[in-house]
DNA sequence: ATGAATTGCAACAGCTATGTTCCAGTTAGT
DNA sequence: ACTAACTGGAACATAGCTGTTGCAATTCAT
């Protein structure tokens, strides 16, 4: 059906999906032309690639959800010993969501094809946390949905932070903080 | 200098200020006339209390921060023992922010006279947490500026929750929620 | 090198929100 | 009861964004 595009257009597509990103993370009612010069590109060739405004910010959910759902998957949620796949998970997710800030950082009304992959997301976080409850790294009366919704929050949190250091080692530390965090919270430890 | 309103302008003001809280917080870009509406107020009269659609705003964001610092405050954040000024500054604090989803929800670009108030709560957070730190509450090595990032974002995910009891009760529940979750996490309790 | 795809630019139409003004009718204060 | 303030409604001007079209110039594919 969709003839493949020009090395051109391709071009072209990806410069104005990133621009979108950037642009849209500041303020999220920005103008076609604010993204296409961003992206150094006519206001014409952003509605030549993506006819509607919402088509654009579809194409942008559905761009960053996968990557996303890709990060996640990389960790090996479900296979390797439930610490350690949160490590991973966590990590993998800050280094894409950084990328993302806008699009994720959003609840957007996912009409379209986001919402499943959102759902399978969501699922398979839970089954990584029902599987750390058994195992005894969360609490027996922990509740699993807040816990997640935590685990979220804390992520996006993390990524508000100052980055003092260098790139990779700062997801490293922000991927501690989070797990961390969500495991014994800020009161005393018992020694 | 500024005359006092007439009963009239004022309930009108407090109104629309309502209303724009209220229509805000489902869409940031809805029009004066949405708010009109809302308000049971013609857009013209929006337009003779407020000029601008940023004086607007701008109110919002000092009447709805205002309330929040009282709330604080009401919670006797600095003499109470931690562990109780804790509960009761986020019962408060959730209860406010509640009414206040859209305006303290989004962090707005405070140019105004709302900032120097962000500033005293954040102090005055600060000071609350450090005094927890001191008896024993929080751990020695916990980071501060971190946990008073991580305690708000916490309310803000509580107040998400679906509110399936009463209203004063659920409010209660929601500050042991995040009370709880900040101090020991979700992690396995040690008996 | 040749044709097709792509792009920038200019122009246009349509829509929506904003902000203002005027005026007649209502309401509050004294 | 009288005046001043307030309100709704309509009308108007302005501005900005959206989406479309046409065309000349450029770039890619083969």
């Amino acid at each position: 059906m969709a003839k493949p595009l020009r090395a051109d257009a391709e071009r072209s597509v990806r410069a104005i999906l990133e621009a979108a990103e950037q642009v849209l993370s500041h303020d999220s009612g920005a103008s076609m032309e604010q993204i296409g010069d961003a992206a150094g590109v006519a206001r014409t060739t952003v509605h030549r690639r993506f006819a509607n405004r919402q088509t654009l910010i579809d194409a942008l959910a559905i761009s960053a959800i996968q990557q996303l759902a890709e990060a996640i998957e990389e960790g090996r949620p479900d296979t390797a010993p439930p610490l350690v796949a949160l490590y991973r998970v966590t990590a993998n997710v800050l280094k894409t969501k950084n990328a993302w800030k806008f699009t994720l950082g959003n609840p957007t009304s996912d009409t379209s094809a986001a919402a499943s992959i959102w759902e399978r997301i969501n699922t398979r976080c839970m089954e990584l946390l029902t599987r750390a409850q058994r195992e005894g790294l969360l609490d027996a009366a922990a509740d699993l949905e807040w816990t997640r919704q935590v685990y979220y929050a804390l992520m996006s949190e993390a990524l508000q932070r100052p980055t003092p250091g260098s790139e990779a080692a700062e997801t490293d530390a922000r991927a501690e903080l989070v797990v961390d965090t969500l495991l014994y919270g800020a009161g005393r430890r018992t020694q």
